[in-house]
DNA sequence: AATAGTTTGTAAAATATTTAACAAACAGGT
DNA sequence: ACCTGTTTGTTAAATATTTTACAAACTATT
């Protein structure tokens, strides 16, 4: 069995796989782990360790195909799959992500969309109705889903998660501040909390501002 | 100088918040390291430690007090800040940002909002009028902004991000793919990067899935 | 075909993070 | 006031991640 791949490299696969497209659409064919370290702000042996833990895709003397590693770390994402997916909110936050991502290029395909207010209901997204949250579970049971997007509040998450889990859906793309996981421990969960990536900005600015007023107080007290 | 904490404590930060303040709602008043662990889905150790880098807030044989280290973290995550922060793009995206975060409560302050879309100039989003991306110097030359939220795609930002730096706008919360902090090194970036956290979603279903036809080969194996 | 220069893959070292362990400090009951 | 049980703060050990270093493999040039 190939060892456990580290979550950190999980996590940069996506920019490597972004940065080659762009390198791939400029026309490049070749790069070497020093310069996609250049363009990741990361180390040339750090690029090397992470492309190895899938496989020798460089040449020595050479380096690496763009194109040829491209495909491969598309490959090792999934992004050729199609995860049935279904939305649950079609609210501001629910209409962005379903407006904004092109989930057939990210290993998914967006089935249906449930929504609870009236107003909403009946209203097209990417070319698909949405309908009330009342015929999720006739929905599913009739046309199975992998993965569920959830737009909504964690209050309304909350008796929802239930009726999921009992219709086999295991994994989830989780913008609420319900914690799936903690429930469910048999899941797949990737969190996107806005709130919480604010507050770490909030808190950066804030130490750079101390920082610089350390700096200040040290000159200061030099003269 | 106090020791540069590292990245990953921070993140947790935002979590140890949220958590606090549902304890703190519930009426709970005292919690130790053990109990705050298990709703961290972390160990004793890790939160003690993680505290710990900011002050010994607990006391031996009671624990740490809800309400006071709620407000202990967030005094370090600068939540009562009012940090200056300005809307770029009042697309799907960026109404959905607009509408769906309390920035008050997170240490910011949001004061204008710019689109370059005709049909969405002069539409209202939390009380803020949207206005030309045509006025964006002139405002903040006049009224200052610390912090721009950039809800724009990546060819948008490219041509803008010269202009705000000029402005002295240093920090981003950043949604598009333009990589700002490679271009300038000074500047704190807080990427949101949606589609690569689609993709690591996609991995992990992966994983599972192969994880569990490994095993069915292995238990056939036996028989 | 030989050679000089480049670049990978990987083993080993260095660094960082997490976990374990425990003395010291306090709470709460008697 | 004393004692028992709890829980922190902190040091040390264990684990994980990143960086360094370099032989082996290839390219490209002569």
């Amino acid at each position: 069995m190939s060892k456990e791949i580290s979550i950190q490299v999980i996590k940069r696969l996506p920019r490597y796989y972004r940065f080659l497209t762009e390198l791939e659409n400029s026309g490049v064919e070749k790069i070497s782990s020093t310069k996609l370290a250049v363009i990741m702000s990361s180390t040339a042996s750090q690029v090397r360790q992470d492309l190895n833990c899938f496989g020798g895709f460089g040449q020595q003397g050479y380096g690496y195909s763009v194109a040829g590693l491209r495909g491969e770390i598309g490959r090792i994402l999934g992004l050729d799959q199609k995860h049935r997916a279904i939305l649950l909110g079609a609210g501001n936050l629910g209409r962005a992500i379903a407006t904004h991502l092109n989930f057939e290029s990210l290993g998914f395909q967006l089935t249906a969309i449930f929504e609870k207010d009236k107003k909403l209901i009946g209203t097209m997204l990417r070319g698909i109705k949405v309908v009330s949250d009342g015929e999720l579970e006739d929905y599913v049971a009739a046309h199975q889903a992998d993965t569920a997007f959830l737009t909504l509040p964690k209050d309304s998450v909350e008796p929802l998660i239930d009726k999921l889990y009992a219709l086999g859906v295991r994994s989830f793309w989780n913008f609420s501040h319900f914690d799936i996981a903690r429930k469910y421990s048999d899941t797949i969960v990737e969190n996107v909390h806005l709130s919480d990536s604010l507050m770490t900005l909030s808190y950066r600015i804030n130490q750079a501002k101390n920082d610089r007023s350390d700096q200040t107080e040290n000159d200061t007290s030099i003269e």
